[in-house]
DNA sequence: CCACATGTAAGTAAAATGATGACAAGGCTG
DNA sequence: CAGCCTTGTCATCATTTTACTTACATGTGG
């Protein structure tokens, strides 16, 4: 899955937008997938030590503030990619270009990664909910 | 086409390397496809102005120097996203969240992206070239 | 014990990707 | 000019990825 980020974001941003727990149906409802995939995500989220949920109880909560969550570590806790960038696999190896172009265009790419992470650092999730009630008109979630 | 981006990187560095033009089913050897798809990348090269291909003449050249030729440039030319970074698509409108969501993410998204692309305009060819024939035994090719 | 919630595996549909065959269009050479 | 080779492009097909959903085991609380 790759908008597994985007929606991971989503149900962040809910979580730190509401005033109290959310069931995964409930956060269904606003994300606009099935429960299941709510369910897929908060439980990465939850390895990854960003929320608390439990077995049998109703409601996901953030284990810390939104100020201290930044996207990057989100993009941790998620299936992304390493590397947004892929290196094509089958070079011929008998050829000097396709032998040295793989190692290249990973190193490069690792750089490029690290940029694209490097601002992810210095985004918070307080900075989403802020933007997000900015564009709509506030209003308290629940 | 994902992997066109490594691609089209492999091909201009061969190019680079090789002392004079290179048909299609040369370079698709040295990259590890069909000399199909040499001949589509070649043609969003082409249609950038990184290099040049003649309709019934064999052989593929670069327009300029290496050194003047960006990654980004290469980004640029083929058919890679404009975020590498995609948004989910059908948040519930009603909710306040939902709402305001897919805007913010694109905001933070393109930032982000932009980063990425700033590190790809760094780096241009020549070093890539380099970097190659640092790796394996300087060699010409052809 | 029963209603309800989460965690997770399994299955299916749809879309993206990769690979390849076919052929028109155009140059080159004998 | 005639045959041969090369590029440009379209169409098809297999494979993989992504998305969506059903089903059900596991656990909580009243």
């Amino acid at each position: 899955m790759n908008s597994q980020y985007s929606i991971a974001v989503h149900i962040l941003t809910l979580l730190d937008s509401s005033s109290g727990p959310m069931g995964s149906v409930e956060i269904a409802d606003s994300v606009g997938v099935n429960p299941v995939v709510i369910r897929t995500v908060t439980g990465l989220l939850r390895r990854a030590g960003l929320l608390t949920t439990q077995r049998g109880v109703a409601g996901a909560e953030l284990t810390r503030s939104a100020r201290q969550i930044s996207l990057l570590d989100v993009y941790r806790a998620v299936d992304a990619p390493d590397s947004v960038l892929k290196v094509h696999q089958n070079p011929n190896l008998a050829c000097p270009v396709g032998a040295g172009i793989q190692r290249a265009l990973e190193d490069i790419y690792g750089e490029a990664q690290a940029a694209l992470e490097a601002h992810l650092a210095e985004v918070t999730l307080a900075d989403i909910t802020r933007a997000v009630h900015q564009t709509a008109p506030q209003q308290e979630v629940r």
